[in-house]
DNA sequence: CACTTTATGACACGCAGTGTCATTATGAAA
DNA sequence: TTTCATAATGACACTGCGTGTCATAAAGTG
């Protein structure tokens, strides 16, 4: 319900467009928040409102991909199914993402990049911190013990993460194939 | 073979003794570098060599349970053992570091501080990655798929990485139980 | 007693991230 | 049209991490 008030006028998805840009031409740490700022042609502090910190740029446009892997989660039949239907649940929200990007290149481009740098790669535990906790509910709520939920859950992020990478280091179209081989190395314990 | 020169006056464990009990008493982020050189009798620079960034301090005394992981995946056996070979391989590894621990205690200090700040445990991303590369050599040494090692060892350490987390969480002495159980949400793929 | 080696810390810098606050642009109401 | 409320904008200042430089002090060696 906006009534009034001044209206946007920075374009965020532009800003993030411009930045990757940067990164990708001056390098990550060498191009600072001040340099993006100044080539989009606003005030620092006005970019900090649209992106929390650096590292956002670069991870904010992978949010859409990991809500939609999290609703896949949600939609999954929620019946005892046993070892493998979770799995099979798991399969299908590991490929929903991949339903959701409008531009695979784009998608490479950022991966790249965070596969460049450890710091934005360590920052992968953060981004996908909430992916995680709804994985392990997922999991618990179908009668996987608690702590095989947590252990579960954070080895199959591990792995598609993994995967993501190493689809992103090459130059195959369809990333499919490497989150299924990726989902491989799990197991469903006592099954 | 140091001949000439003035000797070390600084002990890094008590200086990262200190600063973890400042941590703990007045919270990560409200301590800065300043405080703990300035609690410690010494410089902020001098504090930067001994330690090469905040989150040093904390990490810096989990690497010889990490080396020492990754010294039992040395000493594993080399033959073609199939994967149920190569699981027990993983399993000595993740029980090898226990070992070197010399106070289980102050090792959950530093866990339960890692657990609390995000700043801190995505930095697990970076302190596991030489174990990351050694585990994936190991598994690509003994026949596993170049793509599978990497899925497969970094589902290991996220995995093994919740275990701990769990372990520092509660109160029981051993962390070994939890580490085995989260190995038995691994599995050798085309086995 | 020189001499060499090395720890030490004072100083300064760049940059990330945060907070405050005055200004400006806009739509809505009078 | 004028006034008013709303919200974006950016100027300024600040804390703290991490880095670099450089002069000084403390030891062992010849």
């Amino acid at each position: 319900m906006r009534s009034a008030g001044r209206p946007v006028t920075i374009d965020p998805d532009a800003v993030a467009s411009l930045a990757l840009r940067l990164f990708a031409e001056n390098g990550y740490e060498q191009t600072s928040m001040e340099d993006i700022a100044g080539a989009a042609g606003i005030g620092r502090k006005s970019l900090y409102r649209y992106f929390s910190s650096k590292a956002e740029l670069v991870w904010g446009g992978m949010e859409p991909v990991i809500e939609a892997s999290g609703l896949a989660l949600d939609e999954a039949p929620d019946g005892r199914e046993g070892a493998d239907g979770l799995m099979t649940g798991l399969r299908a929200a590991a490929v929903a993402g991949v339903a959701v990007i409008p531009d695979l290149s784009v998608s490479r481009g950022r991966l790249r990049l965070i596969a460049e740098y450890p710091e934005l790669a360590s920052r992968s535990y953060d981004s996908l911190a909430p992916q995680r906790e709804r994985m392990r509910l997922y999991l618990a709520g179908r009668g996987l013990p608690a702590d095989s939920a947590g252990y579960l859950s954070a080895a199959y992020l591990a792995a598609t993460f993994e995967a993501w990478m190493q689809w992103a280091a090459g130059t195959d179209p369809d990333p499919v194939p490497y989150l299924l081989a990726a989902l491989d190395v799990l197991r469903v314990p006592g099954s």
